[in-house]
RNA sequence: CGGGGCGUGGCUCAGUCCGGCUAGAGCACUCGGUUCGGGACCGAGAGGUCGAAGGUUCAAAUCCUUUCGCCCCGACCA
């Protein structure tokens, strides 16, 4: 821990990204370019929004399990826009045992071919359908730049490979599972998210959609923060994912595949975080309380500790800590918590425990204004309702911040000018032209077209032709 | 791959231009003491093949050559 202020986001935002990162322990710098390992404090953020959503698979009918991590380059070759698509970011094993292998092995960037493969064995009828799989796991991608969180060689995810009967059954799937990253990214993340499909140069290689849900940072830059695509029966006619119908006819499955990663992580630092540090929210944060002890002498702390023991036993349904260090003061204390993220501080101190109350610190609201003295009696389910105030009040100010950030331009001048502070929110004929001569104006890109859309039509921002979608156009992570 | 920056105790850096005593500082760490309701203080201590290799020189962190790595900014992407 540094004692140094931290970079303010006005100043660098993508320092101050860095910094928080480093200084709350979740992640450091790997010996290889573009590696990171995530410690401790990290992992068990990405742990908490684990069980987060595998308890959302789970309840809609998924179940886990595990693919290799090797997959023969062939594969890859046999679905023509996905290795289009991939080729360049592919990392590549060709000596095994010190041996040159026959055919190279793919480290996986992505398991739809392998996957696709074993469907292929594994499906002959329409009794065997839909097939719902889910697989945590980690993929490499060779980015030229990378960075913590949001883009690194190695990354660990989950994604979901879904085999139905029909493309409506799958067009479903994809759009089921989209609305469960959407809930989750509000109801536990308190990220607000808009849902939307990928334009067709956006999308997935080898889909035939894309969706997404797409999150403004604090720098408003856009992020991508989970994919959901409908791959139609691209990846079943590459692989002859095959069923007999009702009808004893051969069809080919429908498919989909949906996921969600680490750079979620940074999806949440660059939504919350404050020129303190990290802000996580109450429900993913893997310590949701923290006390802080206060006492000049043995005498006080005779006095303090057991009354801080009997709150952490009270409070034991909350992940909570206790900081008893007694090499820092109450001050470090407060800063390091902060810098750490932690949603809720109690400061138990001589003066609590004569008046039977706690010192409680919300994180999201900074200094004074966020303390209140709480009474000791009935504290459970105080602390759970500053907690889920915690939450709405974070998801509240983000989307107060996101909305303030998201213009509809009269014309193209001002967008231009938007989306350098913004997101704009304009008709867009559908044409990739249009979409291209945005990109190479501005930077921006479209990030998705939302499922919510306006009931008439309007003229493209771009060429002025008739259209019937709005988009988002931002630059983005 | 192009542009920029940087490699010196765990961290942030000074020293490099202009070679020369035993390579420094702050923070962190260890020990002792005083502190403790918003980043404490005093004292003592430990810790460095100066990214690597080669060269020039009586002498290299410093000059020359080569090389490796990382970070930031652009083109590709979750």
């Amino acid at each position: 821990m540094s004692n140094e202020k931290l970079t303010t986001r006005s100043e660098n935002y993508s320092e101050w990204y860095n910094q928080v990162i480093q200084r709350a322990e979740l992640a450091d710098y790997a010996p290889v370019r573009g590696c990171m390992v995530i410690r401790p404090h990290g992992w068990a953020l990405w742990e908490n929004i684990q069980q987060s959503l595998d308890r959302r698979f789970k309840a809609t009918g998924h179940v886990n399990a595990a693919f290799p991590l090797l997959i023969p380059k062939s594969f890859l070759e046999k679905e023509k826009e996905h290795v289009e698509g991939f080729a360049p970011e592919l990392a590549v094993v060709t000596i095994g045992g010190g041996e040159v292998l026959e055919e190279p092995l793919i480290v996986r960037p992505t398991s739809e071919t392998i996957i696709g493969y074993m469907y292929a064995k594994w499906i002959k009828s329409y009794r065997d359908l839909p097939l719902l799989i889910n697989q945590w796991g980690n993929v490499v991608r060779w980015e030229m730049r990378t960075r913590l969180f949001l883009r690194t060689l190695e990354f660990y995810w989950q994604e979901g490979h879904t085999a139905h009967a029909t493309e409506k059954e799958a067009k479903e799937e994809t759009l089921r599972m989209l609305e469960t990253y959407t809930r989750f990214a509000i109801d536990d993340a308190a990220v607000p998210v808009i849902p939307g499909r990928k334009s067709a140069t956006e999308k997935f290689a080898g889909a035939v959609h894309s969706y997404s849900i797409e999150a403004m940072m604090g720098d408003t830059k856009a992020l991508q923060s989970g994919t959901s695509h409908l791959l139609g029966q691209n990846f079943a006619k590459a692989f002859e994912i095959q069923y007999l119908d009702e009808n004893n006819t051969q069809q080919f499955c429908w498919t989909t595949s949906w996921g969600l990663s680490t750079r979620f992580i940074g999806a949440i630092i660059m939504t919350h975080g404050d020129d303190q540090g990290l802000i996580l929210p109450p429900k993913l944060a893997p310590i949701q309380v923290v006390i802080v002890p206060i006492y000049k002498n043995d005498e006080e702390k005779s006095k303090v500790m057991p009354v801080v023991e009997r709150l952490r036993l009270e409070l034991s349904d909350f992940r909570i800590k206790v900081d008893d260090r007694s090499e820092v003061t109450p001050g470090f204390k407060f800063n390091d918590w902060e810098m750490r993220g932690v949603p809720l501080r109690l400061e138990v101190g001589p003066k609590d425990v004569e008046k039977e109350s706690v010192m409680a610190a919300r994180r999201d609201i900074p200094g004074r204004e966020g303390k209140s003295i709480l009474p000791q009696e009935q504290l459970r389910g105080k602390i759970a309702d500053l907690l889920t105030d915690i939450h709405t009040s974070l998801y509240e100010r983000a989307r107060a911040f996101r909305d303030a950030h998201i213009f509809d331009p009269k014309n193209y001048d001002e967008l231009k000018q938007i989306v350098q502070e913004g997101w704009a929110f304009s008709w867009w004929c559908g044409d990739p032209a249009c979409e291209a001569k945005v990109k190479e104006d501005t930077k921006a890109t479209t990030r998705c077209i939302p499922l919510d859309q306006p009931a008439r039509n309007g003229k493209c921002i771009v060429c002025g032709k008739d259209a019937h979608e709005k988009v988002y156009f931002s630059k983005a992570y």
